[in-house]
DNA sequence: ACATGGAGAGTTTTT
DNA sequence: CTCTCCATGT
C-alpha cells in the first residue's frame, strides 16, 4: 500500500484496512462536535480513534500546522494508537498526531513551563518523580505530622483522616489556588503541609504524578498564554480509556480545552472501571457530557467475541450498568459445546492436571497455539503458577508467569520497554539466517533512534552501513547463545553501545529519571540469561525471551486490553475475591474484564479446598442467569 | 519458649 | 478470605 499525502475530500474518504465501520463509529469518525463514546469490550475503540485521526488528517480537517492530541492512560495504548495512525497516514500527515499518556502530557507541561508557577507551588527544575507513593506513604505522613495550630484543631483530628480520603479529597480533589489556600479545617492544613514539604523539601522537590497533574492544571490557569498556545496547537483532542481518568487529569483537560474550538472525543467503557483505587473518578462520562456539552454515542458491535459469549457478557454488563446497550457479535462461534462453564474440582492437583490436559487437547482440536490461551487469576499469580506449571509441563506445555519479577521489573513491563525491544530486534537480525522482516524492523528503529527524517536517504545509507558492519562482528563474537550472566550483561551492553545510550535516552524520557535505564538493562540481561538455559540456538533463546511458545498466566488487571481464544479463570472463590464486599461494583467490573478477554471460550475453575463461594454468590448468580452451568469434573 | 491476637497485604496505571 | 509478621503476655 502506498501512502499518499494528497488531500482527500471528506465525502470520498473511506475507512482504511477494514471492511466497514458500524454507523455510530462512522458518525464519530466524522463528528465535528464533542462526543463521549461508550464502547464495550471488543468494540474497536483504538481502531475508531485511529480511523478518526486518519480522516481528520487526510481530509485536511485538522489543518497544518494544527495537530491532534491523543491522550491514553497506559503506555501501550498510546504506542499502539500511534502505530496504527503511522501505518495508515503518510509521514507528512502522521507527524501531526501526538499520542501520549496523560502523565507524560502533564509532565511535559510542568517540565516546559513549571518555572512560571507562583513561587509557592514551583518545584525545583531537578525535581524527582516518586512512583511508589502508596496509601502507606500518606498514612505515615499524617502520623509523623506535628499538631496543627490550636485554632484549627488537634493532632487527633489529623489521625482521624483516612489515607484514601486524604488523597482523593484533600490533596488532589480540587484545583490548586494561585496563592495561599484558605485553611480552616485540620485536613486542609495537613494537605497544605504535605504540598509544601514535598515541593520545598530539604533534599529538593519530590512529585508524584497526581501532584504533577495538579501543578500542570495550576500552570495553565495561572498562565493563560500557555492554555491559549495549546488550544491553538490542537484542533482535536482524543481521550482514550476515559473511565480511568482521575479528577486531576480531567480538570487539566478542562482547564485547557473547555470553551475552545478544539473538538474533544472521549472514548472508554464505564463497565471496565477497575482503577478506582488509583483515584479514578466516579463517573467521568457524565461530567464530561454536561460540561463539554458532549453527545453520548454508544458503539454497538463486538468484533472480538462469539455470539454466545456476547450474550453472556450482556448479562454481566447489565448488572454493572442497567442502561448498557446490547452489543451485536460480528464474530462466528467456532467451538463445539458450551462456550462457558464453571468446572468444580476436588483438589488443586487434579485441577491443574485437568486444565493442562484440556489446553493440550484443544490445541490439537482447534489448531491453536499456546498464546491463544490465557490463565487468569485475581491475585498471587506466583502461587497459582507454582501449582499449575508442573501439570502443564507433563503435557509438554510451557506456562509463563507474565507478572513474574525479573530484577526490578515485571516480565510484562520488560517486554514493552524500549531497551528490551531493541535488544530483541537487533538479536533477531544478527542471529537469523534469512532476516528480511527483521531487517526492515531494525532499520526503521535505528533511523528513528538516530533522529533521521523519514526521507533522509543519505542518513539511512549510513545506518545500513553501520548495521552491516556491527552484524559481521556480532556474528563472529556470539555464534552461539550466551551461557552465563556475565555474557548476557556483555551482550546487552554491546547492543546498547551500538545504538548509543544518548539516542535511547533522547527517544525515551523515562530513562532519564533516576536509575530506571540501568534497571531495565539489568532485567533484560537477567531475562536473556534465563531464556538461554533450556534453549539450543539463538532463535530458541529469543522465542523463549518473548515467550512465543508459552501459555501466559497473569492477573485480571494485567489482562486489560488483551484478547485470547480461550480464557481460563482459576479461583472463582471468596478467597481470591476477598475484596468483593468492599466494592462490589469494582469487583464485578474486574469479573467483567476477565470474561470479556475471550473470543471463543471462558472456563472458570473452582476448588472447595481454596475457599467458599458464598460471599461472591452474586457473581455465580449472574452466570446462572446467563445459563452457564457448573460441572463437577473430578 | 511458646501462645495469642491484632494489623496488614493482596489487585496497581504513570517518566 | 487467609496467610504472615510482629508485639505482647504467660
Amino acid at each position: 500500500m502506498t501512502l499518499v499525502s494528497r488531500r482527500v475530500r471528506p465525502e470520498q474518504w473511506k475507512p482504511i484496512d477494514v471492511d466497514a465501520l458500524e454507523a455510530n463509529a462512522l458518525d464519530v469518525v466524522r463528528s465535528t462536535d464533542n462526543r463521549s463514546v461508550i464502547a464495550g469490550p471488543g468494540a474497536g475503540k483504538t481502531e475508531l480513534l485511529a480511523q478518526r485521526a486518519s480522516y481528520l488528517l487526510q481530509c485536511g480537517i485538522s489543518q497544518s500546522p494544527r495537530r491532534i492530541l491523543a491522550i491514553s492512560f497506559k503506555r501501550d495504548a498510546a504506542t499502539n494508537l500511534a502505530a496504527r495512525v503511522k501505518k495508515r497516514c503518510h509521514p507528512d500527515l502522521a507527524y501531526r498526531f501526538d499520542s501520549l499518556t496523560f502523565d507524560a502530557f502533564a509532565k511535559s507541561l510542568v517540565d516546559r513551563f513549571g518555572q512560571a508557577l507562583p513561587q509557592r507551588w514551583r518545584p525545583r527544575p531537578d525535581y524527582k518523580v516518586v512512583l511508589d507513593a502508596y496509601d502507606r506513604t500518606f498514612e505515615e505522613f499524617l502520623r509523623f505530622l506535628g499538631p496543627p495550630p490550636t485554632q484549627i484543631g488537634k493532632k487527633a483530628d489529623i489521625m482521624a483522616i483516612g489515607s484514601k480520603e486524604f488523597q482523593r479529597r484533600w490533596l488532589f480533589g480540587a484545583q490548586l489556588p494561585e496563592g495561599v489556600p484558605a485553611i480552616t479545617t485540620p485536613a486542609e492544613w495537613a494537605a497544605d503541609q504535605f504540598w509544601q514539604s514535598w515541593i520545598h523539601g530539604p533534599g529538593g522537590s519530590s512529585l508524584t504524578f497526581p501532584m504533577i497533574s495538579r501543578l500542570a492544571g495550576l500552570l495553565v490557569t495561572s498562565n493563560p498564554m500557555v492554555a491559549q498556545a495549546l488550544r491553538l496547537t490542537y484542533s482535536h483532542l482524543f481521550m482514550d480509556e476515559f473511565q480511568d481518568t482521575t479528577q486531576a487529569q480531567y480538570d487539566l483537560a478542562r482547564a485547557i480545552f473547555l470553551g475552545s474550538d478544539t473538538v474533544v472525543t472521549a472514548v472508554g467503557d464505564n463497565k471496565q472501571q477497575i482503577m478506582r483505587f488509583a483515584l479514578a473518578m466516579d463517573d467521568p462520562f457524565k461530567l464530561f457530557e454536561t460540561e463539554f456539552k458532549a453527545k453520548r454515542t454508544p458503539l454497538l458491535n463486538n468484533y472480538r467475541s462469539s455470539p454466545d459469549l456476547v450474550r453472556i457478557q450482556d448479562v454481566l454488563a447489565k448488572a454493572l450498568d442497567a442502561k448498557a446497550s446490547t452489543p451485536v457479535s460480528k464474530t462466528k462461534g467456532t467451538v463445539a459445546g458450551d462456550s462457558c462453564a464453571v468446572w468444580d474440582f476436588s483438589t488443586p492437583a487434579i485441577e491443574a492436571d485437568k486444565l493442562a490436559e484440556f489446553v493440550a487437547k484443544q490445541m490439537v482440536e482447534h489448531k491453536l497455539l499456546p498464546r491463544d490461551f490465557c490463565i487468569l487469576v485475581r491475585q498471587k499469580a506466583a502461587d497459582y503458577y507454582k501449582k499449575l506449571e508442573p501439570a502443564f509441563a507433563k503435557q509438554k506445555l510451557q506456562l509463563r508467569n507474565e507478572v513474574e519479577q525479573v530484577g526490578e521489573v515485571t516480565m510484562q513491563e520488560l517486554l514493552v520497554e524500549e531497551v528490551s525491544e531493541l535488544v530483541i530486534v537487533l538479536l533477531r537480525l544478527f542471529t537469523s539466517v534469512r532476516a528480511g522482516r527483521h531487517w526492515t524492523a531494525c532499520l526503521d528503529r535505528m533511523c528513528q533512534l538516530n533522529g533521521l527524517a523519514f526521507d533522509d536517504d543519505s542518513g539511512r545509507a549510513k545506518v545500513v552501513k553501520s548495521l552491516n558492519a556491527f552484524e559481521v562482528q556480532f556474528r563472529k563474537t556470539y555464534p552461539t547463545p550466551v551461557t552465563s550472566r556475565a555474557d548476557a550483561i556483555k551482550v546487552v551492553q554491546s547492543l546498547v553501545d551500538f545504538v548509543g545510550k544518548p539516542n535511547i535516552l533522547a527517544a525515551s524520557p523515562a530513562y532519564r529519571q533516576g536509575d530506571w535505564f540501568d534497571k531495565v538493562c539489568e532485567a533484560a540481561a537477567l531475562h536473556l540469561e534465563a531464556s538461554s538455559k533450556s534453549a539450543s540456538g539463538w532463535s530458541d533463546v529469543l522465542d523463549e525471551y518473548e515467550g512465543v511458545h508459552a501459555v501466559p498466566l497473569m492477573t485480571v488487571h494485567k489482562s486489560k486490553g488483551l484478547e485470547y481464544h480461550t480464557v481460563i479463570f482459576v479461583g472463582l472463590d471468596d478467597q481470591a475475591w476477598w475484596s468483593f464486599a468492599n466494592d462490589k461494583i469494582e469487583a464485578t467490573a474486574g469479573f467483567f474484564v476477565a470474561f470479556t478477554r475471550a473470543k471463543q471460550r471462558v472456563l472458570f475453575s473452582y476448588c472447595a479446598q481454596r475457599g467458599d463461594r458464598t460471599k461472591i454468590a452474586a457473581l455465580y448468580q449472574l452466570l446462572t442467569k446467563a445459563g452457564v452451568k457448573t460441572v463437577a469434573v473430578a
